[in-house]
DNA sequence: ATGAAGATTGCCT
DNA sequence: GGCAATCTTCATG
């Protein structure tokens, strides 16, 4: 079933745990590609000093001062996407989960072929990607990172601002049936089919402020969650006379 | 107008 | 583990 709006409509700190398993599904001509969540980040707006929402509303992030449900996505680094999902509709509030990960359970050679092709502009050259060692590791890397999981999804800007909660959009947020909240657990490592599986939170990835607040959640031991990086200031521009 | 930094990734040593 | 790629956005002059 898809997530009622009323879900996301709760500070982003309670949305991010229960978006863990959680479906997000992107339908294009090119077919449907479907991930469930194993990794988020709750950002809560203008007053988190690592939320892209911190310093007032800007072009950029207006979609996070809009209502709940709806998909924030920015570009970043001159070359990837990242999507959110905007919380709390209160005016202001601008609260959000930022999708880090997840599992492809559908539309998988879809996926790594989006994965394969390159960052954002294909590279026609070569004609045998043999070398490429982009998504070689099977399933695991396809959508392990939240730019990652963006290319995997087919989600650009075009997606800033989709509505995630009305059928009609080609990017929904789903729960399987039977569960308005939970999928269905699956078994995992150790953990005995049916046993719910652990969450567990840490610091945020890659924020240069506040960083050490735990408002990233994940699954553990799950193969599909990011690697752990703290943030690195990077060097300016050297100009030589 | 100009520039610095960025909720990252992949390739290099 | 370090660093380049690449360009938009925002803040400042």
């Amino acid at each position: 079933m898809l997530i009622p709006r009323e879900f996301f409509a709760r500070p982003s700190g309670e949305v991010a745990p229960d978006l863990l398993g959680c479906v997000l599904e992107h339908e294009t001509p090119d077919g449907l590609v479907a991930v469930e969540l194993t990794e988020v980040e709750a950002y809560a707006g203008r007053s988190d000093p690592a939320s892209h929402a911190y310093r007032g509303q800007t072009r950029r992030n207006a979609v996070m001062f809009g209502p709940p449900g709806h998909a924030y996505v920015y570009f970043t680094y001159g070359m990837h996407f990242c999507v959110n999902m905007v919380c709390l509709g209160e005016e202001g509030s601008a609260a959000a989960v930022l999708l880090r990960a997840g599992a492809i359970i559908a539309g998988e050679d879809l996926a790594r072929a989006r994965r394969t092709r390159g960052p954002v502009s294909e590279s026609p050259v070569s004609e045998s990607p043999v070398s490429g060692s982009r998504a070689r590791n099977g399933s695991r890397d396809l959508a392990r990172g939240p730019a990652r999981l963006c290319q995997a999804l087919g989600i650009d800007r075009s997606l800033d601002g989709a509505d995630v909660c009305v059928a009609s959009s080609p990017l929904r947020m789903r729960a399987e049936a039977g569960n308005p909240v939970r999928s269905p657990v699956r078994a995992q490592g150790d953990d005995r089919p049916g046993t719910p599986r652990r969450i567990v939170t840490g610091p945020r990835v890659g924020v240069s402020s506040a960083a050490e607040i735990p408002w990233r959640f994940w699954y553990e031991g799950d193969p599909t969650v990011s690697a752990y990086r703290a943030h690195v200031p990077r060097r300016p521009k050297l100009v030589t006379p």
